[in-house]
DNA sequence: AGAAATTTGTCCGTATGTATC
DNA sequence: AGATACATACGGACAAATTTC
């Protein structure tokens, strides 16, 4: 598969999904991602792909990799706690006007909505919306 | 050649010739560095090797790449030197259907929105909204 | 302490998709 | 329409650092 051919590459896909584990705590914060043999096994992917997706959670300071070792969570602030549960969703959306200003894309330009939903004890107590553009052009 | 074997990795070391034309003018703000099949030619290296340094240099901001055009170096600007540049703001605001109806509370009372803007080189990035109830003691 | 296994880093070659000229 | 150029993706190989036994 040289390329995505529909849908967005596969290596952004595959960030999006390691980013939402790494932001939710579902992935602790100073622990080890999965090995980059164990991604590929999990996404059916090459390691270059996988390691495509890995430098983008590194340069967005999300996570450290180190040679010999692994890829570690990056200390986070938010994150766990006792008894929080966390739903993520992840929507491509028009940008509104406030996003599509701020991210400098043309009004109504499809970008990423990443959605986090954290509640204690079943009740909301925060939610945090992302946006970031499609496209990326690489890197 | 799997490895540098000796001295700094050869995308490096490639990055850094590229690099210095740039700077020095020698390829001029706005014109089309060589091609990347002219680049493995002139440097015998793998396509992807000549793209990892391109990334460097992209990250950089010295150039922009332009699918089915080339990459051209950049007409000036380098705000900073470096990564990420954070702004974190936040205000009270009313809340929306979405954030009332998430959060459990009436709409239109007032909540935290704490936003922060992530650029790259004075490019926004990424946005993230966050929402929370006023008088939780909860963090 | 030393050897083996694991894991990331670098590099190559190839193939195909997609945008631009 | 054809050629050129960048983007994505695969596969293999070896080097270097760390961990494990």
């Amino acid at each position: 598969m040289p390329t995505p051919q529909y849908g967005r590459p596969r290596y952004l896909v595959i960030a999006s999904k390691l980013r939402a584990r790494v932001i939710s705590g579902l992935i602790a914060p100073g622990s080890l991602l999965p090995s980059e043999g164990a991604l590929m096994v999990e996404f059916k992917a090459s390691r270059g792909t996988i390691r495509h997706a890995l430098a983008l959670l590194r340069d967005e300071g999300l996570v450290r990799t180190e040679r010999g070792r692994g890829t570690v969570a990056a200390a986070q602030a938010r994150t766990d706690g006792a008894g929080q549960e966390v739903d993520l969703s992840s929507h491509i959306i028009p940008a509104s006007t406030e996003v599509s200003r701020l991210l400098g894309v043309p009004r109504g330009e499809l970008v990423e909505e990443e959605q986090i939903v954290v509640r204690r004890s079943g009740k909301v107590t925060e939610i945090i919306n992302s946006y970031r553009r499609l496209n990326t052009n690489l890197k």
